[in-house]
DNA sequence: TTTTTTAAATGGACCGGTGCAATTCACGCA
DNA sequence: TGCGTGAATTGCACCGGTCCATTTAAAAAA
């Protein structure tokens, strides 16, 4: 992935976890791992501290650091999937063939919610992009997204009707790696009902997010829609910091 | 909260944000807040990486430290609220009046589900935990909690009618600091109607969660069914680590 | 004036260290 | 046998430094 010293700890580490290769549970000492690897501690605690964050490990101060044994025995409901952004461009598709229908397309002038998210003087216009995208056939998600023009001035079909994200990365250079992301669910509209063919008490899950480039830019306000049964959002949460 | 150097960095620098006294959305550089603060700039760093998680800062290498224009016109939808473990016991009640009604509990053998997610071998049991949560006489969340009777032996009915993490933290002195948590949609049943006070066509936001202790032992498996209106989890998301 | 080059500013990665706090464990005492 | 007590283990907070990559700005050249 990279050649920093951190993620070659813990991408090392996490082989060797998934080996079982401690088969006590327990992790070697900071101290020891600093040797092993020929790094400074500082890089060790890194490299711990991303796992610790991930779920993947818990430590105890005067005791040792452990392996999470729900990693291990994933054959449990739970598949912690690391982090992603929320947005199906990074989707887990387990060999579902991904594809995208293009509703709609036009330039609007931002509203004011807009402005605010966006971050946009009161005259400027977005990209209305409103999509149905599909797995395997099936409609799973609508999904109707505002990007100011500015951001992006030679947007068009063509572009819209694939991947947006990995068009940004190649042309802007810019990444979009953050994103303000809020879950919930409603009752399905008739809209909702025809295009994801959803019966009439089925509800549908609504994601609504903000994503930023890597600058803090933002980048895009969007608003999700999915089948309820393809919504599934699973995250590890830690209280400390 | 605590003594620690660089939350004491992090309060302050969120105070100063809040009071609007960069307006130029730019902070100092970090040897600059190294000097002013009297820490090391590895704090400065550490403290700047806090914020940066939660969104409330964007870093840019070479160019400076940038304060995310969101945080400061929050009156949009967007409104974070910091890291929770989806949990009630740290709810925003918001001057809502919060209480709990105890469906049912009772001991029962684990199963092999619960076996798995708590850790347990085959004969043990657990605390089956039904309760309805209310906000103002307003019931909007089912929970089936699954707690491993030797964790608590002494647990109950009148500890269950409270905050069961409280009274855990108190005599345990172990906190629940982390969890897994899964969100989705669902369509509602007829108990979900009765007891939450839906129609026949509105769904229940579904969120379960794996909660652990400090220490990582597994705590509690819990089922939460909540009336969609009431379930919005918003959080920050960045792919970067 | 425009372009190119150079230097300064700024965050990132990493090191190797000090002292401390929580936990564990062995040893000695009762 | 059981219970302290103290030492060893182990992670935590923090320091202050080196060198580097990226960006921006100033200076020099065209």
């Amino acid at each position: 992935m990279a050649d920093l010293v951190y993620q070659q700890v813990i991408t090392d580490l996490n082989k060797r976890i998934m080996a079982n290769e401690f088969i006590d549970k327990k992790l070697p000492d900071e101290r020891s791992l600093s040797e092993q690897y020929h790094v400074s501690r500082s890089s060790i605690k890194r490299a711990l501290n991303v796992l610790a964050n991930q779920g993947l490990i818990f430590k105890k101060r005067g005791s040792g650091t452990f392996i999470n044994p729900l990693y291990l025995k994933n054959q449990s409901s739970f598949k912690y999937e690391g982090t992603n952004l929320g947005i199906t461009d990074s989707l887990n598709t387990e060999g579902a063939q991904p594809s995208i229908q293009l509703l709609d397309f036009q330039v609007i002038p931002a509203s004011q919610e807009l402005q605010q998210d966006l971050f946009l003087a009161p005259d400027e216009f977005v990209y209305e992009i409103k999509r149905l995208r599909l797995l395997d056939e099936q409609p799973f998600m609508i999904e109707t997204g505002y990007i100011p023009i500015k951001l992006v001035p030679e947007l068009n079909r063509q572009i819209v009707s694939g991947s947006i994200f990995s068009y940004v990365q190649k042309t802007l250079k810019a990444a979009v790696t953050k994103s303000f992301l809020s879950i919930s669910a409603d009752v399905s509209t008739a809209t909702d009902q025809k295009l994801l063919t959803l019966k009439a008490t089925e509800p549908v899950g609504v994601m609504g997010g903000i994503f930023f480039l890597d600058d803090g830019t933002p980048f895009e306000v969007s608003n999700m829609r999915l089948h309820y049964k393809y919504m599934k959002y699973t995250t590890f949460v830690s209280t400390e910091q």
